[in-house]
DNA sequence: CCACTTACATACGTGGCGTATGTCATTAGG
DNA sequence: CCTAATGACATACGCCACGTATGTAAGTGG
């Protein structure tokens, strides 16, 4: 019945991390006192500066985790695919959907750049930009699109796309903003592509 | 000698401002003291509050300013090039440029939507987005372009626009990344545009 | 000339972060 | 088996910064 001591830390630690996002994903991160939702999860702060140092190492685990689920999201839709250009539009369009969701929009593209910087310089983080680069090597490789700088080309469109979806997400009509802004998005994708016939 | 009082206020006002916007430029929104910044420029947060209300108020009246002197640039820029072709992509080509200077990219790309939220819907505000717009949809007019949504592409090019600058603000040499954004942003406009041929 | 407003400065309370310290359980070592 | 040391937290404290309430001197209108 007891429980062994490791699995109690983790424990403890996924119980802050939740916590935090929670409340990092509604409120905001300034807004969010570490006082209250760590009482939320049933500790103090004294928990919290044990395992995160400070505030902004617990809101860095938090960008850690959330960007590692949406790399996985991004992963499985690509690879779901019937071809790479598919799967790569099905990306950029996913993209967009997650960036439209509060808590991701919140806490990746609004607090996070805000206060860690900029993200994608950070070691093993922003793994969705190194999804989109790598899905423009292999279709220029394949020979699908044309010559085009692949960093900079995917940084562009992570930027086009976050922007997209602050501007659906505060839209009066989000649901047709959506369509509109994915398909604006469509469209310059495939200006990308060489002509086939 | 003894200046007018409305000038008096008028200089309040500017002091304010022009500390405060020095201040959220360099250290950034969150770090800035208000009892630092108004004690430099001579005064105390009483003329703050009676001003501008609050933190956020002041905050807002530093980004209108900021905004009014970018969309003139731009303006600028794009009028005094030879075809309207040409003045959109120096237009975007200034935009990324201006996005990479530090004072504006701090208090309009990172801190401003941080506090504010999407400065897009505030009233008002971001000339830049509409200046874009007109420009696209001046070209659609005269058929230089393509049938794109212009509010959509309008937005998409300013997100590029800011995370290239993001890009190259971050980077190891800034000079070269400079050159590789903006490369590949012709790129990626040329595509917009109809063939001549 | 007096009431009222404007344009600030000063004083105060509160909340939140970080750190220093304390405590209890677990582990290591002889 | 007992003790020293370390880990995993909780508690207590100080400090800074924001907002607000209050004070005050100068200007303005009737």
């Amino acid at each position: 019945m007891i429980k062994p001591r490791p699995e109690m830390i983790a424990e403890t630690r996924a119980k802050l991390l939740a916590a935090a996002r929670h409340a990092f994903g509604t409120v905001g991160y300034a807004q969010s006192s570490m006082d209250d939702f760590t009482a939320t999860a049933g500790l103090t702060r004294g928990a919290l500066y044990h395992h995160f140092g400070d505030k902004k190492g617990l809101f860095q685990a938090v960008i850690q985790e959330i960007d590692a689920e949406m790399t996985a999201r991004l992963h499985k839709v690509s690879a779901s695919a019937p071809t790479r250009w598919d799967g790569f539009v099905d990306e950029c369009a996913t993209y967009i959907e997650m960036a439209v969701e509060p808590e991701i929009q919140r806490i990746m593209f609004r607090d996070g750049p805000a206060v860690l910087g900029d993200i994608s310089q950070w070691p093993s983080t922003n793994g969705c930009i190194a999804a989109i680069r790598k899905s423009l090597h292999e279709l220029r490789q394949d020979g699908v699109i044309i010559d085009v700088d692949e960093e900079a080309t995917a940084r562009m469109i992570n930027g086009a796309s976050s922007h997209a979806a602050l501007w659906i997400a505060n839209s009066d009509d989000p649901q047709e903003t959506s369509k509109r802004a994915v398909q604006g998005f469509r469209m310059l994708l495939e200006r990308l592509r060489l002509k086939q016939d």
